[in-house]
RNA sequence: GGAGAGAUGCCUGAGUGGCCGAAAGGAACAGUUUGCUAAACUGUCGUACUGGCAACGGUACCGAGGGUUCGAAUCCCUCUCUCUCCGCCA
């Protein structure tokens, strides 16, 4: 969520640099400063009419201490109008504030000067390439020919005990679903990031506070005996541990990973690129967060982007990395690196990473906030990644990796699977 | 699942209708002093909104929301959460 002062003292910058994300409602820019117009003097007028009943009531309280009671009544049959006076004025005010609040919410996190405009994935910018595409033997098969081939991952299986998307995983391919988490968790504490192990439910405040609720409650799955949520990302739980919190300067930055499994219902995404484990409804993913000052944030996401792509090459993808244009960054963030690996027998790229600077969007619903010295509390910038998600790390690895032998591992993996092959 | 207790500032914790934005202690920060990995003393020490160039004011917040009252941390109602005991159990 921008901030109103952000708005109003930025009025025709925010307003272009919207237009970079081919935002549709540039009016709503002005509606905001009207309706905060209209707040503060509600505010104003309503503080106002508040002092002057505290100062009657305290008045009535000196009177009465002094016995002097038919001069407190006096003064009380006077206040009995501000009552009226607060209670409508008051209302006027909630009314502002929740109509105010409904209107920024629908304005997206403003692009930094860096990205790209456009309006869809077509004007993503290619920030940089690296590894060989791989050269199949004519025989190669999609992941999920291969999953099957070698028994490794059974969606009928999955299917049967819960649904489509809930795919079980066996034998070795079990083991490499561990290999690949441990992996990832050695590799981001050797970085630096604190590991966290969080619930994988989250209550409605954490849902709000990371801005999945209330518009995109259709994603999640719900709980609804206990209200809680089961979580679509590792984001959630360990950004919102920071809700409400003002952290010491010195305490900056703060970096944390997670492994956690994700649930997204995908509602209405279906059809022919959503085979295999192109897309699931619950999968394995190590999510790094950072906590930073604002300062510092651009610098931070360039080490979180190198951060991922050090682990592609480990692991011997071929990848690209995208500059995400203003029109298909996310809602919340300020800029977007995606991360794609190619995935050489459907020939399609697959975004296995994106790595976001959310500036103060979240921090700003989040409360979260960092104060140095004897400075006002500033709100801090927040950052993620993921690092990685495995789907599709294991769908371009067995897709890229496959001979007449089977699927080779990758050598930085093999310490972690126990075996070099699946055949 | 049954029974009970509780929710106050960074922490502990007092406060049961006006003198409470809130005692006291601790922590933290700044300073003074004693010549030293420490003590003592002094001061500072919540957040948000809002008025003002500023100095300096106003308002709101004692889990959340409502109510009673001229006046609520304090009384009433609802909700949420936490803790303890019993039951069940990984």
């Amino acid at each position: 969520m921008l901030q109103v002062s952000y708005i109003r003292e930025n009025r025709e910058e925010v307003l272009n640099r919207l237009s970079v994300r081919n935002f549709k409602n540039p009016e709503l820019v002005d509606q905001i400063i009207k309706l905060d117009d209209d707040r503060r003097q509600t505010q104003t007028l309503l503080d106002s009419i508040a002092a002057e009943a505290n100062a009657a009531a305290k008045k009535v309280g000196e009177l009465m201490r002094q016995g002097l009671k038919e001069e407190a009544e006096a003064i009380k049959a006077k206040t009995t109008s501000f009552k009226e006076q607060t209670r409508t004025i008051g209302d006027k005010l909630s009314a502002i504030e929740i109509l105010l609040q409904a209107e920024l919410v629908l304005l997206p996190n403003l692009p930094h000067h860096s990205v790209p405009k456009g309006i869809g994935a077509d004007d993503n910018q290619v920030a940089f390439e690296h590894g060989v595409i791989p050269q199949l033997m004519a025989a190669a098969l999609p992941h999920w020919e291969l999953a099957a081939k070698y028994d490794i991952i059974d969606f009928e299986l999955g299917n049967k005990i819960a649904g489509a998307g809930f795919p079980v995983y066996k034998g070795k391919g079990a083991k490499l679903q561990r290999a690949l988490i441990n992996f990832f968790l050695d590799n981001a504490e050797a970085a630096g990031y604190r590991e966290m192990q969080p619930p994988i439910v989250v209550n409605e405040a954490s849902g709000f506070g990371t801005g999945q609720l209330p518009d995109k409650e259709g994603q999640m799955y719900h709980i609804t005996g206990d209200n809680l949520y089961l979580i679509p990302t590792a984001e959630v739980p360990v950004t919102n541990l920071y809700r409400d919190v003002i952290l010491k300067a010195e305490e900056l930055p703060i970096k944390n990973c997670a492994y956690t499994p994700c649930f997204r219902r995908e509602a209405g995404s279906y059809g022919a690129h959503v085979r295999g484990l192109n897309r699931l409804h619950q999968f394995d993913k190590v999510e790094i967060v950072q906590v930073v000052h604002p300062d510092h944030s651009y610098e931070v996401l360039e080490n979180m982007s190198n951060y991922v792509q050090s682990l592609l090459q480990k692991l011997e993808l071929p990848y690209r990395v995208l500059s995400l244009c203003g029109g298909d960054m996310g809602f919340t963030s300020a800029k977007t690196y995606d991360m794609e690996v190619w995935c050489a027998a459907q020939a399609r790229w697959l975004e296995v990473s994106s790595v976001s600077n959310f500036e103060t969007y979240q921090t700003n619903r989040l409360k979260l906030r960092y104060k140095s010295g004897d400075g006002k509390p500033q709100l801090a910038h927040t950052l993620n990644g993921s690092a990685l998600a495995l789907p599709r790390i294991v769908a371009s690895l067995l897709e890229n990796n496959q001979d007449d032998k089977g699927i080779k591992i990758p050598a930085a993996l093999v310490p972690y699977t126990g075996f070099e092959y699946i055949s």
